[in-house]
DNA sequence: TCACGAGACTGGTTATACCAGTGGTAGACG
DNA sequence: CGTCTACCACTGGTATAACCAGTCTCGTGA
């Protein structure tokens, strides 16, 4: 854990914590060096990661001030708010991200059957099958992942690719509160088998069979 | 423009250009500040903004390396895509922004049919009116991304605001390059309209007018 | 009352020194 | 000859101190 990490952490949990306002005013470089004890370098290093992520805006000669993230933050914070315990539990952001996972899944599933090549559908295929035949759920769970990242990749689409990053972080963040979040997916090994196969004979309900099986984990609220 | 902020460029570009190996090692601090004439300190600010978008990764004692982006990097990486001009063009950075815009849009439409108070289906309404009353194409633009914004906070799902920012930045600089990119949705006020007021009723084809709204801008190939 | 300028802030940059891990390699040893 | 170890040169991490470059405020003078 370096200094300026751990100013980065501190910074981000009060932001998004909500103990600034929008348009607040940090302290100064020079006195958050003081009271976090560290060096200036550090502070303006994670400033410089704050403002990366759009939680900041930096200003020469003006102050440094909180900016909406809700506006101007990116994804990845997603993950960013699972982990902060402190964040207004009003988000949802739990059911947030297994909306968007089965969005963005069933959307990928249909391009996936569309654009993929046979070699990539076989390998679906292949891994659809390994999972319904393991019993322990940690393992059927790690083929899971695996298959989506295939058809995720299948679906030649960049942006699909760069959010399932932020959605499978926050989702195992997820997870490690609510062990059972996927279970209702992982036990039903009939569907699983049946979105893969129907990706492979790029059937026209491929989009339906994926939005099932994925909408299953969205908690209600 | 300051020290950090080109370096941080300089840098993004060489990764997001093809020009390192994922595994790649980057030149030490201490030489990228002699190559760059800067202080190690400019140096170390850009890598934490890299580190901080998944694009390289950093350890004390080894060397600081490439990461498989598409792997580990988030979607504001998309607008990044997008700017640097010798990406991939494989890509289809194009093609992929506006397929997640049409895919959350489309559920973003029916949560927000479900779930927003009457207040703010007025104002989706209302705006949506304004924006076929006017000529101008950009001003009626400028509707329409307050409509959606509206529609998207509706919703009451964060994931799709915070992917919405990424989405946008990187439309606005794909319509810089193609200024017809929506024209096909703009130009269709009463399928807006429509849409609008399905949302206020809380229609059950919210889903398939948004969807066949917003799959109209989807590039071809 | 208003305009303006001094000065006290803000962030931006540089230089230098040292600490703290990593990893390659030369040498000692079996 | 092989292998293991200790060392050293390298990597990033931190700190100090000084100065540059904008911004903003407040008091003074027109």
């Amino acid at each position: 854990m370096t200094a300026s990490s751990r100013i980065h952490a501190r910074l981000r949990g009060d932001i998004l914590g909500g103990r600034y306002e929008v348009g607040d005013a940090l302290p100064s470089e020079r006195r958050l060096s003081e009271e976090l004890e560290t060096s200036r370098h550090g502070v303006r290093e994670a400033l410089k990661r704050l403002q990366q992520a759009g939680l900041v805006s930096i200003s020469q000669g003006g102050a440094t001030r909180v900016r909406d993230w809700r506006r101007h933050g990116g994804l990845e914070l997603l993950l960013d708010l699972a982990a902060e315990g402190d964040a207004p539990e009003a988000l949802h952001v739990p059911r947030a991200a297994m909306e968007m996972r089965a969005s963005i899944g069933a959307d990928a599933a249909r391009r996936c059957a569309e654009r993929a090549d046979a070699a990539t559908k076989a390998q679906i295929v292949a891994r659809a099958e390994q999972l319904a035949a393991v019993e322990d759920l940690a393992a059927r769970n790690a083929h899971y992942e695996v298959l989506w990242e295939l058809i995720v990749d299948g679906a030649d689409n960049i942006a699909y690719r760069l959010a399932l990053t932020s959605l499978i972080a926050s989702s195992q963040r997820i997870a490690s509160v609510d062990a059972h979040a996927v279970s209702a997916e992982l036990d039903d090994t009939e569907a699983i088998r049946a979105l893969a196969h129907a990706i492979n004979q790029s059937s026209e309900n491929v989009h339906t069979l994926a939005a099932d099986l994925l909408e299953r984990s969205i908690p209600r609220g």
